[in-house]
DNA sequence: GAACGGATGTTATATCATAACACCAATCTG
DNA sequence: CAGATTGGTGTTATGATATAACATCCGTTC
């Protein structure tokens, strides 16, 4: 019952590829790096791709990284929620449903209707959080 | 109770006046332009001023617009909340305790410690929805 | 007065994103 | 089949956002 997909290009197919294959976010210029000698050279037809995928909610936006990042998760693409570590550059993405009907309850209260609804945390993961234990490390987020 | 805050010089008084005049968001290079004729022609002088009212919880940074507004209410600067209309721009900030509770709930139980979150809802402020009723409007936010 | 921190000025550059136009292939449509 | 429509791509150029690096100034502290 998921929405229909269509179908994607080669383009659009290999982006997709290449966000899943690194398993954290990659900017539009990293892509067009890795894309190049694959008779991609510039940045319109990566953009293009991307705008694809996040429209088939198949990858998200993140925007305070200006990065993107394939959906490790099924569910309503219209809202996501992500948690990046500011210190390995770890992003997880969170799906928690009473969250979204939060949010929605909180928007619809003011009047306002939501299309998108995007949250992102950031911080230090467990991992780092553990490793920090009092000295502050310098963070080195990629 | 709120934190102690630090005088602010005069540029960054300048920038905070400007994006509370304005009661919108306004880009950088939007308050550059204002202030070329004043002393200030280039952007790393904004910045740095806009990276100061950040830090003192004045001012917001939205991340899905690149711009930035004045504090509207004060509250826990490491939490803001915004709802954005895509079709005249509006952008209102919102509070919600128990928002701000869940959240930091959501990310403690993984583990991950929260230093700034964000939410930022996109789509149509009451007035414009209740416009819109039925036939798509071409968006045009500014 | 030396040392320091905070702010600024200045130049140059890095990074992110889109406009505008041409071309092509697949799919309708009459 | 001819013509229109849609979606994807290539290409060039440009626009928009953000920071690096270095010099200077100024008020406070020692
Ligand atoms: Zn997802
Ligand atoms: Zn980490
Ligand atoms: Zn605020
Ligand atoms: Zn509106």
């Amino acid at each position: 019952m998921t929405a229909r997909r269509q179908p994607l290009s080669q383009t659009q197919t290999r982006v997709l590829d290449l966000l899943s294959a690194a398993g954290r976010p990659l900017s539009a210029y990293d892509l067009l790096g890795k894309l190049r000698g694959e008779g991609v050279n510039a940045p319109p037809t990566v953009y293009r791709a991307l705008d694809k995928l996040v429209r088939e909610g198949l990858v998200h936006r993140i925007e305070s990284l200006n990065a993107f990042v394939a959906c490790s998760t099924p569910h309503h693409h219209d809202m996501a929620t992500f948690a990046i570590c500011d210190h390995c550059g770890l992003v997880t993405e969170l799906t928690d449903r009473p969250l979204q009907d939060q949010l929605a309850a909180i928007s619809g209260r003011s009047g306002f209707h939501a299309t998108r609804m995007m949250v992102e945390l950031r911080g230090h993961c467990a991992a780092c959080a553990a490793k920090a234990h009092g000295h502050g490390a310098p963070d080195h987020a990629h």
